[in-house]
DNA sequence: CGGGCCCCCTGGTGGC
DNA sequence: TGCCACCAGGGGGCCC
């Protein structure tokens, strides 16, 4: 599941392979893959336009063209993002592929349908459709900040953490990993976290968010980077999938419930 | 405001 | 070996 880091890692690979190369063709192969636009309308804006930048905020990524355009792409569960040799064998999971001007295609592979493509005529646009919260991994990103997103709500932890209009890019992994690390249960009332708490959280979520970034994202059955390559975080995480077994800070059994509609893991011991 | 549920999907799992 | 119910999960929508 594609979250921040698995997003940022993928803009810097896919970068390389995209810059000042020109559209040939576009092929929709699910035409419900695109939102808000149909595949006629997304050749007409792509073919021969130029990509010269890719961006990303939150878990949205926007490849940009000379024309001021963006093509933005949502993963969701499984999608996956990759420039290969047009000869290459296709996956019998693509929903789109884009012939590049070197024999090469940017494809995008979905098997669960959930990813979505869209179009941005501009930047405003860009802006109004990945309309996230703060970035996580930006200087803005400040334990006062944090505060004040907790300061008088009610709501679960996990269920702020996860929320994309508040912070941009944590997904349920990076939620448990984070609330493992600064020690506080998944179902603590937001508001009532005291300064040290909310510092704890800050941190935990910067040094969960850049370990993963390291490591070049977590493949636990999908992800893969624009060249086609897993990440290796899955073997760093410390409670994610892991219930069941022994607490790596105290030993205790690590449970697993139910936390706004997510499986959650974590340590009835050390998260409190 | 917040929680719960459904829906979109597919493939893996576990029960019989 | 086969069949089928069930589950996971990001996010939007809806209801209470």
């Amino acid at each position: 599941m594609p979250e921040l880091p698995e997003v940022e890692c993928i803009r810097l690979t896919l970068l390389p392979h995209i810059l000042d190369r020109s559209v040939i063709s576009v092929e929709v192969l699910w035409e419900r893959t695109l939102s808000g636009i149909s595949s006629a309308e997304l050749r007409h804006k792509l073919v021969n336009a130029r990509f010269t930048d890719a961006v990303r905020r939150g878990k949205f990524l926007g490849l940009v063209l000379h024309t001021g355009g963006y093509l933005v792409f949502h993963l969701r569960m499984t999608g996956k993002l990759t420039v290969q040799p047009v000869i290459e064998e296709r996956d019998k999971h693509l929903r789109m592929t884009i012939l590049l001007d070197n024999d090469r295609e940017l494809r995008f592979v979905d098997q669960r349908k959930f990813g979505k493509v869209s179009w941005a005529d501009d930047e405003e646009e860009w802006v109004r459709i990945a309309d996230v919260g703060i970035e996580p991994l930006s200087a803005d990103f400040t334990p006062e900040a944090l505060s004040t997103i907790c300061r008088g709500k009610r709501a679960r932890l996990k269920a702020v953490l996860l929320d994309q209009r508040l912070i941009a890019g944590l997904g349920n992994i990076y939620c448990d990993e984070s609330l493992f690390r600064a020690r506080l249960h998944p179902q603590r009332p937001c508001g009532d976290l005291n300064e040290n708490e909310i510092e704890r959280l800050h941190a935990a979520i910067q040094s969960s968010l850049r370990k993963a970034l390291q490591n070049g994202g977590t493949t636990l059955r999908d992800y893969m980077d624009g060249d086609g390559r897993p990440g290796t975080n899955q073997n760093h995480l410390l409670v994610y999938g892991r219930a069941g077994e022994p607490c790596p800070r105290c030993g205790h059994v690590l449970e697993r419930l139910k936390v706004a509609g997510r499986g959650t893991t974590f340590c009835p011991q050390c998260q409190k």
